[in-house]
DNA sequence: AATGTTTGGTCAGCATTGTTGACGCTTCTC
DNA sequence: GAGAAGCGTCAACAATGCTGACCAAACATT
């Protein structure tokens, strides 16, 4: 099934617009990208993992206080579909933050089994600062890059997203304006 | 909540250039950004990960074989660095490797204290095919996306490693290519 | 109203992959 | 010959995934 590209890798004319090659798709242009998703990951969350560690919070709590963030009162099961983990491994996590006053349940309007998840104030405010690092990185490498590689990154990474990650986005995107 | 963002973020035109204002700056820019790298890194290791699962390794495993795949030869010392693990870490996934047959050791021809990692031929069958896997996915990305927005994402990328990562990344594209 | 489904919580156990600290070889360097 | 460097390994621990099982409250359907 993943084996359906594979004829047309090497031919430079194939493509739409004889100017426009393909050969960005060589194999050190690919072994390239593994890389560059490597190294860039791994220093995109160094800073918040830095932060968190002196809360002894870990990256799962981070992405916990972003998407409800992102998403205030959002269902646990909403959460669940874009954390794609377990309840077991995302109730480990969160409890312990609904204890400490990080994030608030409420019992949803129309369908009370719902727990509809937000942050406290002490929330956001943890969140802003992991937030405000990762923002003045960010800033930096778009700073760098430009408008136009900035708009080539997006879509490239949109693009290594699945379909399911795809629809998640866009509600993420609209709800966040 | 998502206040917006004070002082200069929402000034088109207080950068250089009253054309190429600084909009990609803002903050729903940015938590765009935060979103966009959980969703792409996760699914861009989602297939090697369901392959690797089949014969009971993990993405440390991978990175090893993708690393000294890489760099044939590689010092144990230079693939610390690389992936910025500690020597135990490395040693539980690397030495089942060995064992296994997919990584052979040889002594430094200068110093002989160094182990220079190889992949055998099982291990290059292995990490090929997890390479083909990943190339079909960024194939995919890249080809939608187009050669001007994958400039960009490169650009990109490298403005979000580091310096220590940049310079091992400048190591790995001259022995790659 | 009875029954079954959905949403969420929880217990117990396990795997992977990261961490520290300590110790012991072999080999290189001074 | 002494010390440093490169590598391997033991023991213990932490974070974050997983499965399977089971329970309660609320909803939905018959």
């Amino acid at each position: 099934m993943l084996t359906k590209h594979s004829s047309m890798a090497a031919m430079p004319g194939a493509g739409p617009g004889a100017g426009s090659n393909l050969l960005f798709l060589r194999e050190s242009e690919l072994r390239l990208a593994q890389d560059l998703m490597f190294f860039g990951y791994r220093d995109f969350t160094a800073g918040p993992d830095r932060l968190l560690e002196e809360l002894a919070m870990g990256r799962a709590h981070h992405r916990v206080l972003h998407f409800v963030g992102r998403r205030p009162g959002i269902t646990v099961g909403d959460l669940l579909a874009i954390l794609a983990i377990t309840k077991q491994s995302l109730g480990r996590v969160l409890q312990p933050m609904i204890e400490d006053g990080y994030v608030t349940q409420a019992a949803g309007r129309t369908d009370k089994r719902q727990r509809l998840l937000s942050l406290t104030d002490k929330g956001a405010a943890l969140e802003r600062r992991l937030y405000d690092c990762q923002r003045e990185w960010v800033m930096r490498a778009y700073r760098e890059a430009g408008p136009a590689a900035v708009e080539g990154f997006r879509r490239v990474m949109r693009g290594l997203m699945g379909d399911e990650a795809r629809a998640e986005l866009e509600i993420l995107e609209r709800s966040g304006s």
